[in-house]
DNA sequence: ATGGACATGTAAGCCGTTACATGATTTG
DNA sequence: CAAATCATGTAACGGCTTACATGTCCAT
C-alpha cells in the first residue's frame, strides 16, 4: 500500500502530528498521493504498531494535545526497501475519457461545456505548480540532493497539466469545427 | 460511480455477456477504466435490478449458456444524465511520484532503473495505441459522429504515453548528469 | 492429458469516502 | 457571536482486489 510509503517519506523529510501530515496531504505531497485525515489517523495506528514509526505525546499551551510522530529506523529500512522494488505499472481511471467516449449517446453541448470547465481546472492547477516551482526552486540548475526528488515531481505534474491542457483544447478544435 | 457509466457505454456500443464485457475491458476501455470480471457481474446484477440493462439468455451449442445484456430506455436516459453532468476533477494517485520524492531516502539506483522501466512501459502502450490509431481511424480527417469519441480518447492516450516518455527522458537526464 | 478459451459466480478482506462526534482557542 | 484552526478519533458503507469454485469444449 502506497499511502504507507507517502507517510514514510513525508515523515523522513520531517516529523509531524496526524494532523500535520493530513495537511500536507492537502498540499503538495497530495497533489501527486490524496488522504484523508480519517485514512491517516488509521493507517498511522497501524504503522505504530508495526514499528515502522514512533510516537511522541507533546503538550501544547492554548491548543490541544498532539501525537507527533517520527520515522523509525524499521521505517527508513522499509522505506528503502520499497524504492528497491519496482513500480507496478499503474491501471488508469479516467471518467473524463468514459464521457469522451459516450459522446454519441449523450449530451454534447454539455459534453463540450465540461471540456471547458477541465481546461480551466488543469489551468489552475499548472499556474499553482508553476507557482511553486518559481518559490521552491528558483534556481534549478543548482538543485540539492534533498530537493532533485519534489523538483522532478514537480516538473511531472507541470507536464501532465500542459498535456491535458493540450488534449482538451485538441477535443474543443475537433468538436467546433463539425 | 463511473464503472456503471462505462458498461452502459460498452453496451450502448454493443449488447454484450458479462464474458465479452470482460474482455473489453482488458483490451480498449479498460485502458481508461479497469474493471475485473468479478466487479462487472455484481454491478451488471445491480444494473439489472435498476432496470438500466435487460438480460436475455442466449443457449449455444459447444459453449456455456451465456447472459447477453442490453442497455435499455432507462439506461440510456442514465447516460445522457450522466453526461450532462459536471465530471469531478479526479484527485491522482502516482505511486512513481511517491517513489521520486523518496530519492533522498532510498536506493538511487534502483531507482534509476525503475524510470527506464517505467519509460520502457509507456513506449509500449504508446506503440499500441498508435497501432490502434492506425488500424481503426485511417483516415482521421473524415470521422463519423460514432468514432469521434473513441478518436478523441485514443489522442489522449497518445499524448498521455508521449508526455509520460519525455518526463523519464528528463528524470534519467537530470539524474545521469550528477 | 494438459492447458487455454468460454462462461458465471461466491467470499474475505482491504482501502477509502462520507458522515458523525468532541472540544478548546483564535480571528473577524 | 460565528466561523475557522487545531487536534483526534469512530462508524457505516461502498468499491475493488484476490482467492476460491465449477464446468464444458477444443487444440496440442
Amino acid at each position: 500500500m502506497a499511502l504507507e510509503h507517502a507517510i514514510l517519506v513525508s515523515l523522513a523529510e520531517r516529523s509531524a502530528s496526524g494532523y500535520e501530515l493530513a495537511r500536507r496531504f492537502d498540499a503538495s505531497i497530495g497533489h501527486f498521493w490524496s488522504a484523508t485525515h480519517q485514512q491517516i489517523y488509521k493507517v498511522l495506528g497501524r504503522m505504530e504498531s508495526d514499528g515502522l514509526v514512533s510516537v511522541e505525546l507533546v503538550a501544547q499551551d492554548g491548543r490541544p494535545d498532539k501525537k507527533v510522530h517520527a520515522i523509525t529506523d524499521a521505517g527508513r529500512a522499509e522505506l528503502r526497501r520499497w524504492t528497491a522494488e519496482p513500480t507496478p505499472p499503474e491501471r488508469l481511471r479516467t471518467a473524463f475519457a468514459v464521457k469522451l467516449r459516450a459522446l454519441p449517446f449523450g449530451d454534447r453541448d454539455a459534453i463540450v461545456d465540461d471540456v471547458r470547465r477541465q481546461r480551466a481546472h488543469h489551468a489552475e492547477v499548472l499556474a499553482y505548480y508553476e507557482q511553486s516551482a518559481a518559490r521552491f526552486y528558483p534556481d534549478p540548475t543548482t538543485l540539492s540532493e534533498a530537493d532533485l526528488g519534489g523538483w522532478l515531481v514537480l516538473r511531472g505534474g507541470i507536464r501532465t497539466e500542459q498535456g491535458a491542457i493540450a488534449w482538451c483544447d485538441e477535443i474543443l478544435q475537433t468538436l467546433e469545427e463539425r
